[in-house]
DNA sequence: AAACCTGGTCTTATTATGAGACTTCATTCC
DNA sequence: GGAATGAAGTCTCATAATAAGACCAGGTTT
C-alpha cells in the first residue's frame, strides 16, 4: 500500500510527476527559484512542518533537483540552490502561474506578476508552436508511442 | 492537521497547485487529454484505486476542470471531459513532459513523443519570450509582488 | 557567557491512500 | 428472455503520509 512508483513509467508526464508530482515540491522549488535557499527560510515562508521539509528537500536533492552548498553570505550554514536539471523546471512553475493567473482569480483580485528583469514588462503567454510559428493547442497534437511491437 | 489549503494563496503557482497538485489530477487530465474519458478506461489505466478515482474526479468536476458528458457511444453512461478551463493546463502538461524527456530517461531508453498532427512532426520546445522574441530563462526574469502598502 | 538562530530529529494524532469486496444498473451473449 | 458481463461507483479496513510541536546539538550574535 506504498504510493505508486512511476519513476519506470513510459510516459515523461508520469516520470516527471514521480520527482516533482507532491504537495510540495513545486511550492519548494518555487521558492528556490525565487531566492529562498535557507532551510530555515523556506519552513518559515512556506508553513510546512519542518519533518516534511527535511524530506522533501532530501529528495529533490537525491534526484538531482537540488544541491547543497556552503552559505551565500559566510557563515558556516548551508543552502539549498537548483541544479541544471531544476532550473529546467522555470517551465514549468511558469505555466502553472499563467492557468492560475487566467482562471483562479476574481476578476477584481491582484496577483503577482512575473516580470523581465530588464525592462519591468509583464512577460508573454508561454505557447507551445509548430515548426511554421503557428501556436498549438491541444488539439493539434497527437501522442505517437513507442511502438515496441514493430513487425519489420 | 488536514492538508494545507492554498485556495486563497497571493501566488498563482500556490493556487493552481491546490487544485491539481496532488499526486493523481495531473496524471487523470493527461489521460483525459489522450481521449480517455471514462471512469473504467481511467482506472484501469492508471491503476489508481477506484475509491481515489472517485474522489479526485469529483473534485476537478468541483473545480471545473472536467465536467461529465453523456457518453459519446450512445450508452446511457457518462464521460468525462475538459472544460476550457481544463484545455487552459495543455501548456502544462507539455512542460511536464518536456522537463521530463530532457532529464529522466537514459540516453538509450524510448519514450513516447508528442507531434502535431497534421504533419507528424514532433513539437518545437515551449519557451518563454520576451516581447522582443528572446527565449527568457530564469535568471531574466523577476516576480513583481503586488504591493498592498503603497505610500501615494 | 547568555541568548538566539540554524538545521534538523522524534513523537503523536489525524488524514490520505491502496486493495479489494460489494452494489446497482446497463449492455451483451446465447 | 435470462444469464453473464461491464460500468460506475460505494464501503471497509490496513497502512502510509502529513501536520504540530517538543526537543536537541552546534554556530552566531550581543
Amino acid at each position: 500500500m506504498k504510493r505508486k512508483n512511476l519513476s519506470k513509467a513510459e510516459c515523461p508526464v508520469a516520470r516527471s510527476l514521480d520527482v516533482i508530482g507532491d504537495w510540495w515540491s513545486l511550492l519548494i522549488i518555487r521558492d528556490v527559484l525565487d531566492g529562498i535557499n535557507r532551510f530555515s527560510a523556506l519552513q518559515k515562508n512556506l508553513g510546512i512542518a519542518r519533518s516534511m521539509l527535511t524530506t522533501r528537500l532530501q529528495d529533490l536533492v537525491d534526484h538531482g533537483v537540488l544541491e547543497t552548498a556552503p552559505a551565500s553570505d559566510g557563515t558556516a550554514y548551508q543552502e539549498y540552490v537548483l541544479t541544471k536539471m531544476g532550473h529546467g523546471l522555470f517551465p514549468v512553475i511558469v505555466a502553472l502561474r499563467q492557468w492560475g493567473e487566467d482562471n483562479l482569480y476574481q476578476p477584481d483580485e491582484q496577483h503577482s506578476v512575473l516580470v523581465e528583469t530588464q525592462t519591468g514588462e509583464p512577460v508573454t503567454r508561454l505557447e507551445l508552436r509548430s515548426r511554421e510559428n503557428r501556436v498549438l493547442e491541444w488539439r493539434d497534437t497527437t501522442i505517437r508511442k513507442v511502438s515496441s511491437d514493430l513487425k519489420p
